[in-house]
DNA sequence: AATAAAGCTCTAGTCATTAGAGCTTTAAGA
DNA sequence: TCTTAAAGCTCTAATGACTAGAGCTTTATT
């Protein structure tokens, strides 16, 4: 039984996005007190962890709108949820590897300046010369 | 000499986009035809190439514009530059360390279908079941 | 000269929140 | 019991980074 401050601590979800979730239908609609307050049980509180989850690891409202009515019907279910976490992964994968070559990059860049000091600064030099990374991403 | 259209095309920036940097001042306002169109110079192309590069590397807008503020003007201080490139690079440091840990997670999630269909969907149960990450994210 | 394609501005919509105004309910102390 | 303070409520509007559409003008081609 927790009101919504509560199960925001519990979560660390904001309280203006659990009822955001719930206008979405991502969580049920709870039951009030009688002066009209969200009172929660600890399904609430699972679920909202679950989204929590599935958030952080960047998965869209509508992926997870997915997932949660896919585990309503288990049976024929997995498959799909084995796509979109596949999917999801692929996504992660390469946006890590397009990050590295940034970092290559800015590594570069800002490794300039140990000799640059010499004459002008290289390293604006370095970020307006776009040729040197060109077609690495 | 290209019109949007072709700058769109070289870049695969889409044209609401490229004239919404310009509101935003992340590109130059750029010459005009007589009737009115915009017309870009290779710079144009370069600069967008470049913004366009940090976003899909999941820059901010801001964070692009002090790159591209620190490119354009040379009156700054090396010094400065050293330290936006490797302020840059400590973000990019930091986030690739965050994506690597949600890849593991996922590689966990994803992989659990290879023996999940005997019993029930194990990628919900787990995406479900906060305790196998806690304090990851 | 006519038509299609591409350009223009301006407004409004998207997603996933987040913030604020202005009110009511609840818990705790005097 | 009365009075605050904290926490709750609804509703509206703003954020960031686009994206789409209406309704018009310019340009290129036949």
């Amino acid at each position: 039984m927790y009101l919504i401050g509560e199960l925001s601590k519990q979560t660390g979800v904001k309280i203006p996005t659990i009822r955001y979730y719930e206008e979405m239908g991502l969580i049920e609609k709870p039951h009030r007190t009688s002066g009209n307050q969200r009172q929660y049980e600890k399904e609430g509180l699972e679920r909202l962890s679950f989204i929590k989850h599935a958030r952080d690891l960047g998965l869209s409202i509508e992926d997870i709108r997915e997932l949660v009515d896919l585990s309503s019907s288990p049976e024929k279910s997995c498959k799909q949820a084995h796509e979109i976490a596949h999917h999801h992964l692929q996504f992660i994968k390469t946006k890590i590897s397009k990050l590295r070559r940034l970092e290559k990059e800015l590594k570069r860049v800002a490794l300039l300046d140990d000799e640059g000091h010499v004459g002008k600064c290289k390293i604006i030099a370095s970020l307006a010369d776009h040729r040197l990374c060109k077609g690495e991403h």
